[in-house]
DNA sequence: ACTATGACTGATT
DNA sequence: TAATCAGCCATAG
């Protein structure tokens, strides 16, 4: 069958709508996840680049040791505060625990995924 | 083809 | 624990 080979952008939208509510995601598992391995800034910019009417749940992913993406004071690292914490994700100094990590089954990921 | 840039990372200090 | 550094790689000019 015709495979719709996705593009990045789409791989890696695909994966973050992926992270469950009240979970969190590094840019790095993202990209690994998305099958991009090594290209976590890329993750970063292709989030920005994202329409609203996705309802991209960009507020789940974080920097590498769970680190709010923005520097801290900025509107952005507020929202993205205020939007985990409306979810049940506990920030404290910038920062969220482990308990909130996303941990994926990848058999399931991937039959989600379908790459 | 080359350089600069960035919603990043991991190791080092 | 926090700040710095160097490596990272797709994109844009």
């Amino acid at each position: 069958m015709s495979q719709q080979t996705p593009s990045k952008q789409e791989k890696i939208w695909q994966t973050v709508l992926q992270i469950p509510a009240g979970k969190i995601a590094s840019y790095g598992q993202i990209a690994d996840l998305a099958g991009l391995p090594g290209r976590a800034r890329l993750v970063g910019k292709t989030l920005g680049l994202a329409p609203d009417e996705l309802r991209l749940p960009w507020y789940r992913v974080m920097r590498s040791g769970g680190q709010l993406a923005f520097a801290a004071g900025t509107p952005q690292a507020l929202a993205q505060q205020q939007l985990l914490l409306a979810e049940g994700v506990i920030v404290r100094n910038g920062r969220v625990a482990k308990d909130f990590w996303w941990q994926p089954d990848l058999a399931e990921l991937l039959f989600k995924l379908q790459y």
